[in-house]
RNA sequence: GCCGGAGUGGUGGAACGGUUUUACACGCACGACUCAAAAUCGUGUGAGGGCAACCUCAUGUGGGUUCGAAUCCCACCUCCGGCACCA
């Protein structure tokens, strides 16, 4: 028995598949492309831990599982090397940046070899380099050229540790996404890319895409689409002043009862009056000097505003609405001003409450009946009418007329309906007599109105009753008596609120006593308008489009849609980056670098230390080369860009990576993308590299039809220890050295896989690597059981393995792929000898997870080439016949191999076998399920 | 607050409408090998009851659909992720 030395193993085939170049690909030659992509990593010097390993391991299945069904795949490593930490540790170790990510760089391969993943290195490329770089300036050369890139001021997100600016992705809760500083704002002037141009594009494209839900959503939330329109408020005191406002509830139009601006918004000094200047100055100095920190703090902080003294014209009912300003608003976001609406949204309501402003509800919240027989029927029509619900009140105690119905299971409140032509406080007296026979009756206020939808059984319609809510007291007890019929219906009970809760059956009266109780609430539900004009009884989605169209009529508004994506800010004031290829005349005018000049270098005597300026700018010899190539008084552009600029496109480049003439082929990007497999999770990522190739798809720098860069994306979950992320600062770190040192390559992949779902996060268990150990080496010693004598049932067991792992690779769920084979040397392991023939089968369906073990076990079964250019078994077939499991009113009885085949043969066959009749013991069989292949039960009833 | 996802042994997890729930591993217990330990191998291992064969109860809680539910539906509880003055 030759035992199982990993070490020898691993040893030996490392480098022999180094020699041997198994995994280059020509992507010009290859036939069959497949485009297995990790997301390529910062090379940070660290050194990989076990949770970094994850990933590598699932591409490098995918790409060996991928490779034997036939593909050519392409399966390339590289660097993103640019960035703030190579920078961070240059000053640190008084060294340069290049230097430490050169090393960084040797270390990282050096580790990656380790894994013996299937890279092809030839592909490899480093975003530092100047071969690279050049490339990266031309892609923004090329926004620069289509109008999509330029220079603006603007107030940008700033980290005064890192002393430089910061797209809005990067500050994660008002922090620095890479040192956790506090972000401030400062007015610089930046090159922007204008992501804005492609908001649509990047929102609808993800319906095409095939990944995980989660991460979709959380495109969908930073691009932040929403759709609603722009209305017009004419300034009451002046002509031809107007305040736009985005709204994405037109519909509530008839509930606002105040513009609010936000305190930047530049008509908001011309419209405070002149009596309120000096307050006005005051206000504008309180908000700056709570800027960011305070305003963005959320609903507890109460609402600060300030009555500007002028008033617009409402556009459809020209009532006079008071202008205000707020903190709540924001510049930023739609045109910086809303029109409040205190009834139906939150904000607005916190805001109204606190300045005291009118609150009027314009649309009646629907409650649908959701038990039968009252859901509604869409086949059924639907009539609509106003109807009452009523709070009578006591005339000496807080008590409330609760009704409870003889024949339904029912309580309410006193309601009725409102026949047409009659006035609704009229009905509400008349029904008070009619129900409870008192006289004196007398409406104390109207609370609201609710919508009721159900199916009215008698009638066989739907009903839609518009509730108006009162509060009616009673001045005494005087009372006549009422009708049999009304007394027949229902019993009066006097009950106070709390127990009218327990009481009231419909939702429109649990409603109604909310209203009661704690007075209107602001309410975004749907529902039908009230005190809405002409649109009063319109469905409120309805009525949203009719009221824009009215707007649009009068030129007073329009459909409009808003994201809540901003433009890329590309700028850094750093050194380690690309430099941003633009060139300034004497008078401060940007030209773009020529292409000869490309690639604009880096200058290397520079003082890099953060200083809030450039480090650029403080090169000698950079400001020499720009006069010497452009004249006199030209200088370079001194910041650098953003390195997401740099990974934005880097799929594109390992399909010709030392093409000097060109950034991409595009005839290779036609045929290789999108890419089939993308493993990792970066969202800013993600946005940025789909963006770049939606701007190259659509001006022709690559195929039109290529609009989305990844197909399909797998997210890997993390791994933790002790519940906590893994990161060298915690000091949690599973190094794999010793993992594989100790248990080899193959067993740390193997229990990479196998922790659990590949996609959420898994806990390392230090000791759950001996049971893949055990595993290899009960697989290696199978080899010394193998016979060439043909074993049906070796290959029968075989068989269902491959098809029960097929659905399992396809879905991403490795770690019950391991634990199928290990069922399947199981059975293998308790037989005396296996069939030679079926267990090199299942060596190469081995070789994904364990290439080692695989390719030696391939080599010792005589074959010469590698195991990886091998070709995925397929399964024999699997007699078609099952056996039966006969089931006693759901409970496992027998087993057998039927003779016939159809539900009466079997069930004869069940009955004639022994255990089933003295289970039975003569009861009686109700009914049988029959399931073919499957199951026979026979039920009893009781 | 809103939007996702999930609750199954001592642990990671499997089954995702059907063939005696808990595969596969970890851990644990006992045994073999060994002077001994480690490694390895073998047996057992949801809980409760019984000498036993066997019985009863178990997939967060409560209802429902079904011949049959961990799986589907409704309500609730808990946990984890994401977003959060975005009009």
């Amino acid at each position: 028995m030759q035992s199982y030395d990993h070490q020898a193993i691993e040893k030996k085939w490392r480098q022999r598949w180094s020699k041997e170049k198994l995994y280059v690909v020509d992507p010009a030659k290859a036939e069959k492309p497949f485009y297995c992509l990790d997301m390529f990593p910062y090379p940070s010097g660290d050194g990989l831990h076990v949770g970094h390993w994850r990933g590598y391991v699932l591409s490098d299945f995918y790409a060996r599982y991928y490779r034997l069904q036939g593909y050519d795949v392409l399966h390339p490593m590289g660097f993103d090397a640019f960035g703030l930490p190579a920078e961070r540790a240059a000053i640190k170790h008084k060294s340069q940046p290049k230097k430490f990510t050169d090393q960084a760089i040797k270390t990282f391969l050096r580790q990656l070899n380790e894994i013996g993943a299937a890279y092809d290195y030839t592909k490899t490329i480093n975003t530092s380099s100047p071969e690279y770089y050049r490339w990266t300036q031309w892609l923004f050369l090329q926004f620069l050229k289509h109008d999509l890139a330029e220079k603006r001021t603007s107030l940008v997100n700033w980290c005064p540790n890192d002393q430089t600016v910061l797209a809005n992705e990067q500050v994660i809760d008002g922090h620095c996404e890479r040192c956790g500083h506090k972000v401030t704002k400062k007015e610089l002037e930046q090159w922007f890319l204008k992501t804005t141009a492609f908001a649509e594009e990047l929102v609808t494209g993800l319906d095409k895409v095939d990944w995980p839900e989660h991460l979709k959503t959380l495109q969908r939330n930073w691009i932040g689409k929403s759709e609603g329109a722009e209305v017009k408020f004419r300034v009451t005191s002046s002509e031809n002043q107007a305040i736009t406002v985005f709204t994405t509830r037109p519909d509530t139009i008839f509930g606002v009862t105040a513009l609010v601006l936000a305190p930047e918004h530049p008509l908001a000094q011309t419209l405070v009056t002149n009596d309120k200047q000096k307050d006005f100055e005051a206000y504008q100095k309180q908000v700056a000097a709570k800027t960011n920190v305070a305003r963005a703090q959320g609903k507890e902080s109460a609402k600060t505003a300030f009555f500007t003294g002028s008033y617009a014209t409402h556009p459809l009912t020209d009532e006079k609405i008071p202008i205000w300003l707020a903190d709540y608003v924001l510049m930023e976001y739609g045109t910086g001003a809303v029109m409040s609406v205190p009834a139906h949204d939150e904000r607005d309501f916190l805001f109204a409450k606190t300045h005291d402003l009118p609150i009027k509800q314009v649309i009646a919240p629907r409650f649908t009946q959701s038990t039968e027989p009252g859901i509604p029927r869409p086949s059924e029509p639907t009539k609509t009418q106003d109807g009452i619900i009523v709070f009578v009140k006591h005339w000496k105690d807080e008590k409330y007329i609760g009704l409870k119905w003889k024949e339904v299971a029912w309580g309410t409140l006193l309601t009725g309906s409102v026949d047409e032509g009659t006035n609704i406080d009229d009905t509400v007296i008349k029904e008070i007599r009619e129900e409870t026979g008192f006289l004196h009756p007398k409406i104390e206020k109207k609370l609201g109105v609710v919508d009721g939808l159900f199916y009215h059984v008698p009638k066989k319609i739907n009903k839609l009753v518009h509730g108006h809510v009162f509060v009616v007291k009673l001045e005494d007890g005087e009372k006549e008596t009422i009708s049999d019929d009304e007394d027949s219906k229902h019993e009066i009970k006097w009950l106070t609120k709390d127990e009218l809760a327990g009481f009231v059956t419909p939702e429109t009266h649990k409603f109604s006593l909310k209203l009661l109780e704690y007075g209107w609430q602001p309410n975004d539900s749907e529902g039908s308008l009230i005190n809405s004009g002409e649109f009063t009884g319109l469905d409120n989605n309805e009525a949203a489009q009719k009221i824009v169209s009215a707007l649009e009529k009068k030129s007073l508004g329009q459909k409009t849609t808003t994201y809540r994506l901003r433009d890329w800010l590309v700028s850094r004031q750093r050194y380690w980056g690309a430099p941003i290829p633009v060139v300034y005349d004497p008078d401060g005018k940007a030209h773009p670098i020529k292409d000869e000049h490309l690639p604009l270098e880096l200058p290397t005597d520079v003082d890099f230390l953060p200083g809030g300026v450039s480090p650029l700018a403080r090169s000698v010899e950079y400001k020499k080369r720009a006069e010497k190539l452009y004249g006199s008084g030209w200088h370079f552009e001194t910041d650098t860009l953003d390195t997401f600029v740099d990974s934005s496109w880097y799929f594109l480049r390992y399909l010709s990576p030392t093409d000097p003439k060109e950034a991409f082929t595009k005839e290779l990007v036609k045929k290789w993308l999108p890419v089939d497999l993308y493993i990792g999770h970066n969202v800013p990522h993600l946005l940025y590299a789909r963006l770049v190739t939606k701007f190259l798809a659509k001006y022709g720098y690559i195929d039109s039809s290529i609009d989305e860069p990844f197909q399909c994306l797998f997210d890997i979950g993390m791994i933790t220890l002790h519940g906590a992320k893994m990161s060298k600062s915690k000091g949690n770190v599973i190094s794999p050295d010793e993992l594989v040192e100790h248990y080899g390559t193959d067993a740390l992949r193997g229990y990479e896989l196998f922790i659990g779902p590949m996609d959420i996060e898994a806990e390392w268990n230090p000791r759950g690597i001996n049971g893949i150990h055990r595993f290899l080496i009960s697989v290696n010693n199978l080899a010394d059981k193998l016979t060439d004598e043909i074993q049906p049932a070796d290959e029968a067991a075989f068989s269902r393995y491959l098809l029960e792992i097929e659905p399992m690779i396809k879905d991403f769920r490795l770690n019950t792929v391991v634990s199928a084979a290990m069922k399947l040397v199981n059975i293998w392991q308790k037989q005396l000898k296996v069939s030679k023939k079926t267990f090199e089968k299942f060596v190469i369906t081995l070789s994904p997870v364990f290439p080692f073990i695989a390719e030696e076990l391939y080599a010792q079964l005589g074959h010469k080439n590698s195991i990886f250019a091998a070709a995925w078994p397929t399964a024999g077939k699997i007699s078609a016949k099952e056996e039966i499991s006969v089931l006693l009113n759901q409970k496992f009885v027998d087993r057998f191999n039927p003779v016939g085949s159809s539900q009466a043969e079997i069930e004869k066959e069940a009955m004639d076998r022994p255990v089933l009749k003295t289970k039975l013991n003569g009861k009686k069989v109700a009914k049988v399920i029959f399931r073919p292949n499957q199951l026979i039960n026979f039920v009893t009833g009781q």
